[in-house]
DNA sequence: TTGTATGCGTTATCAC
DNA sequence: GTGATAACGCATACAA
């Protein structure tokens, strides 16, 4: 045990056996008799054997971990989700490497070079601004990768994603059902497919509804950016009596500028977030959304990832259903007042109406 | 280029040099000629090689990444603070391994297990349950330590934290130059040093005024703890006019309970927290914080556990400074039901007077 | 200034 | 069932 680090070379010595009879013994693999299995084990808890898996990473030309790239770990939904990967992944064994990109295609690029540096060879990524052919095309063929909520851009990825486009449909259609017909939307980065597909939800809806949804208000997704598209609406005197915003944080922003402005939520406003980040459950109030099934998001991404590095077809893009959880930022809109609701004339006590009802699922 | 990957090999044949010249050449170490440096820089782009770092790991008995093992990374402070320490590990070449431990003693060990196995010398731990002495026996002395935020319990770690114990101070100081008298505090976990600290800043500063601190409600630094505390001080009947959180996250759960319950913020409760994270920017009302230099701490502990990689000696513990952050949800006390402001009987509509009160630092 | 030989700890391919 | 032996790709002591 030179060193200090007990290696398989100290064990074969300690137990009179060979060092690829002791690798296998300790791995449960080949043929070799349970008695040299026990006292492999043996002096190797005596011994306080360590793997070495930095050497097994080099003989195998393979490593036991893989990456996790997101744009921006200080949006709340991600740190739950970097959570139940890293959950799932344990469940396989596997580390995971956490790449914060902060969205910058340089960034991305950087950080494949150093996965194919470690002999990493799967990653999960969200919300990329490459897409996963340009990713073969930088690291080679060899990289797995799995979409999660997002376009497989390129055929050859796997992906899971949820609904977005059910979600953007029933957030509106939760609104409809309260009675607003003035709603107005908060979207999120142009390029993004989820960003599309919770529009394309809600402009359904709505056009089924003989609604025109008018174009939506821009965000990034962060919750200042949410502020400022709300004040924006308020300011450009459109006529709205609920906003359903693209995320949570956004939808948390909203909220913030309205009552800036002297608007209640919801009793001038509604206002629908997506996600169900924590957050919004505690939040004043608190928060009607469409919850992402996180847990399983994550679930079935690293088991895709998992199959797919030993060596499965990629399936079928996998979408998960999405539901709509109401909670207080949601209501009737104003009865009296409801042709001017949001401009900023009619910012007083707002009528009651709105407070109580409770909407429920009924289709 | 067996398999796909081009090695020193490779490069050594391109160039008609040696293995181990290219090897220096590549890290610009030892005598070189500047022609056979430029001549393997060349090949070396034109082949595409990169290096494996498992390898070099291997070699070199050491790896390049060091880990950041933290209890929680669904509270908002902490994927902030992953953020700086990621991007000032970048800085110094390496990469780190993002571990949560969600407080449970044993995914500490296993997680210290992992990064022996992984050859990484190196962590930053905050808010652990066992101590730098702990960890020492269990991966050996290899092991160097930086705990962040958090006492270094163990003589031998480094450390740099913030002061808790002025924030503490200057929290209840605001709140008691507001007219404050009656002020709970809402504390997180028991053995945790921050919390400790925060508290004893509290005390210390109650006390000055002569004014029993009383003991404090017990949170655990989440959301819902602080909601809970929250309910179970109004139920009390306990009299205050003002709750110091201990976190952000407590302090918005406190204001979502205390609404609850009809009573207003900052009208007839004041609350303040700590930490300053993002959310509470937004909040509403904005939260009145203690703000912790989140970019400082992680470049110090950073830099601090790369100079011990490097064989430094461990400097004496560092403080860093913290900082009053005046916003909307501290105001002076309601003037006219003074002495029960609290108690749910009058939850009605508070008297004005608090809301544009606005506080400066002057002393 | 450059080359040779060896080791890092493990796994895999053979042979016994 | 078990044991030699040769990779894996890089770094370094030593020799030239």
């Amino acid at each position: 045990m030179a060193g200090g680090t007990t290696t398989i070379y100290d064990l074969a010595r300690a137990t009179g056996l060979s060092p690829s009879t002791v690798s296998r013994a300790l791995r449960g693999i080949g043929d070799i008799s349970p008695g040299t299995v026990a006292r492999v084990r043996e002096s190797a808890a005596r011994l306080r054997y360590r793997p070495n898996v930095v050497a097994r990473s080099l003989a195998l030309r393979a490593s036991d971990s893989f990456a996790l790239m997101l744009p921006d770990i200080a949006n709340p939904f991600f740190p739950a989700l970097v959570k139940a990967v890293q959950l799932r992944a344990r469940h396989h064994g596997k580390t995971v490497l956490l790449c914060n990109t902060e969205g910058v295609p340089a960034a991305e690029a950087e950080y494949l070079e150093m996965l194919a540096s470690r002999q990493i060879q799967g990653v999960v990524v969200m919300g990329l601004a490459i897409t996963a052919d340009e990713i073969r095309r930088r690291v080679g063929s060899g990289m797995k990768i799995v979409a999660l909520d997002r376009a497989a851009a390129g055929a050859s990825a796997a992906s899971v994603q949820a609904d977005h486009r059910a979600g953007g449909w029933m957030a509106t259609d939760h609104l409809l059902r309260l009675g607003h017909r003035a709603i107005a939307h908060i979207s999120g980065p142009a390029q993004l497919s989820v960003t599309t597909e919770r529009w394309e939800g809600y402009r359904d809806r709505m056009r089924q509804s003989r609604i025109d949804p008018g174009p939506p208000a821009r965000g990034d997704f962060t919750e200042s950016s949410g502020h400022q598209a709300a004040q924006e609406l308020i300011h450009s005197g459109r006529h709205f009596t609920a906003i359903f915003c693209a995320n949570d944080l956004m939808a948390l922003g909203a909220i913030s500028a309205l009552r800036s402005a002297g608007l209640g939520v919801p009793a001038q406003i509604s206002v629908l977030g997506f996600d169900d980040i924590e957050l919004g459950r505690y939040a004043v109030p608190a928060l009607t959304t469409i919850r992402q099934p996180l847990e399983d998001l994550a679930r079935v991404a690293v088991d895709l990832l998992v199959g797919l590095l030993r060596g499965e077809e990629a399936p079928a893009p996998k979408r998960l259903a999405v539901e709509l959880v109401v909670r207080e930022s949601t209501a009737a809109p104003p009865r009296a007042v409801a042709g001017q609701a949001a401009t900023l004339a009619s910012s007083g006590i707002a009528p009651r109406g709105g407070e109580d009802v409770r909407s429920r699922e009924d289709f």
